[in-house]
DNA sequence: GTGAAAGCGCTAACAA
DNA sequence: TTGTTAGCGCTTTCAC
């Protein structure tokens, strides 16, 4: 079994080639393709016409030689991201990375970049091999390609941990404003004892989500005592309901910092005997399956992951096109109402 | 604010540059960068320490323009599935697909292929801006970039819907076999009215998954008569599975095409007052969240999406490369036994 | 084993 | 408005 036919079966035609056909110089043909605007209308149309005679494509190689462009848009993805597929978040952000990008004449270049081969990625990219590079740091904060920067524009997914260490150009979520919404709405459908299980505080969104909370907790007046800590998997979710529920105060409602949490503290309020939501309404965040396919379905807070995506990728297009951006995006969140909140006697 | 810092920071180290350090020629550099067979040792060692001290990287344009090679993949994908961002399956084969090419030097560039741009995937690909191609049709059977095959090399991911009119590389899932596997798992635990929800029959898997359980029923000398379709959502699930108990006939074992639709399935079985697995037992395929997260959790087929995209960029790389590879290649599925096939009385 | 020189396909001054 | 010319950084005969 052979293979590879080679690319010699098509000779690709060169603008030499174009240039011949149409009866002009290289350069005019190079005008005509890059759209320059002092072509006479009769050759442009020749020299199109011979493009399309010979179904000329031009070399990028060639062209990035020159021009030291390369159209080239790199995403890096952690490793470990790669490995955990079962995260649906990333996926949809790679994938508004891409519609966005096939609109343009950038393309997108996937990089793998394992703690071990950590200089091969920073390599590829200082060795101008893209203009420009988004990193899916999946929200933990870690802005580690900064110095890169300096070299090469970049668009982290995900605030820094520390601000004001970072200089660094991002989009993000608002996890405060979304974590207060869900909080304000189990408030607005009645319940005063609000509790939290909160995501780790050395991450942004674990942080953010619990300001969020306390925020709307303050704001009415209520007293925001009631957290406990997870870690974002459905176990330290349970967990940390168990440590709510031992406390022996009276809980009548939750907000999870995400679903899987939620999902977790699912499991245990019912094991105690209590009902969602007539016991005790629940609201997550992230609208991912977890809450979407819980009995009863989980209130949550979506991320408009698609266009986090999209966004960075416009964000990376005009910082290396030179146009004006803000250093930091944020994208509003939205709040799902389902059952898991509903009115007690509706 | 302003933008693109400009590679300029860094003035790129070339080849020329290396050379003037080592006090070689440049054509000695390019022989030890590509490790050419014919360079003394002494001189090989000096050059190292030059591209070590400059932080050489070659560049990619030039390397490309006179090799004719780019070192580039292009992974093809429908837009469909890009918008459909609810599909793990998609997104796991990518990240083996990624995961195997960072151990290589070839670099993954994702294209978006829409209907309305079909003409911009085609002219990237036949413009030499990659040395071979990944169309993850999505398991639908869509082998319409064929023609390109001429011109480069393309692996598809799930076989063509005829393979007669298709003389393509490719990496599929052996669904026959998971389908029977399923199907006799659920005879071993003492069932013998099964019935079978089927995909599309214009699909390959939809096709192949109801041929798996045909051949397990004969095999076990069961009739094979208790089938419904759908069209592989947990909704056309449901209706199915109502078609199928309103037959009257007795049924103590289904086997969905897949984990959605037994998902669908689950809903009426429930609504009509059995239980799942004391009255029927289920069974489903692909082994995702729909399966996992059910109650009672599913028996399925896992698919080995991550080694599928890995073997597809394996398989790839070995046709750029020349080396021989099979033209078909099958990936095992395994059967993931869960509480819905639980014997009756354990 | 090493160097000199030509050229990959294109863009961008500069001339005309 | 168009053509001429000189490279971009690299690989690759061909001499030595």
């Amino acid at each position: 079994m052979s293979s590879g036919r080679g690319r010699d079966a098509h000779p690709a035609p060169t603008l030499e080639m174009v240039a011949a056909a149409a009866g002009v110089s290289r350069a005019t043909v190079s005008r005509v393709v890059n759209a320059a605007p002092n072509v006479s209308d009769a050759i442009a149309e020749a020299v199109n016409e011979a493009i399309l005679k010979l179904n000329y494509v031009p070399n990028r190689a060639a062209r990035s030689l020159v021009s030291r462009r390369t159209q080239v848009i790199a995403l890096v993805v952690p490793e470990t991201t790669a490995k955990l597929f079962s995260d649906p978040f990333f996926a949809t952000v790679v994938q508004g990375v891409a519609l966005y990008l096939s609109d343009t004449d950038f393309t997108l270049n996937m990089l793998i970049a394992s703690e071990m081969r950590s200089d091969k990625t920073r390599r590829y990219l200082l060795g101008g091999n893209a203009d420009g590079a988004l990193v899916v740091s999946h929200h933990e904060g870690d802005h580690s390609y900064d110095r890169l920067d300096l070299s090469l524009p970049i668009v982290y997914g995900g605030r820094p941990l520390l601000e004001s260490e970072s200089e660094s150009y991002f989009v993000d979520v608002d996890n405060v404003a979304g974590a207060a919404e869900a909080t304000e709405h189990l408030i607005a459908t009645g319940r005063r004892s609000i509790a939290t299980i909160a995501g780790p505080q050395d991450m942004p969104p674990g942080f953010d989500r619990l300001r969020g909370w306390r925020r709307a907790m303050d704001s009415a007046g209520l007293p925001a005592a009631l957290v406990e800590y997870g870690d974002f998997t459905p176990d330290s979710g349970a967990e940390a309901m168990r440590r709510l529920l031992d406390r022996g105060e009276p809980i009548d409602g939750l907000f999870a910092a995400n679903d899987q949490m939620a999902a977790g503290a699912y499991s245990v309020i019912l094991e105690r005997g209590l009902r969602i939501p007539h016991d005790i309404a629940v609201a997550g965040f992230d609208n991912n399956y977890f809450g979407s396919t819980a009995v009863p379905a989980l209130t949550t807070i979506d991320q408009p992951s698609l266009e986090l995506g999209r966004t960075m990728a416009e964000v990376l297009v005009r910082r290396i096109e030179g146009k004006p951006v803000d250093r930091v995006t944020m994208m509003p969140t939205s709040l799902v109402v389902r059952a898991s909140t509903a009115p007690r006697d509706a």
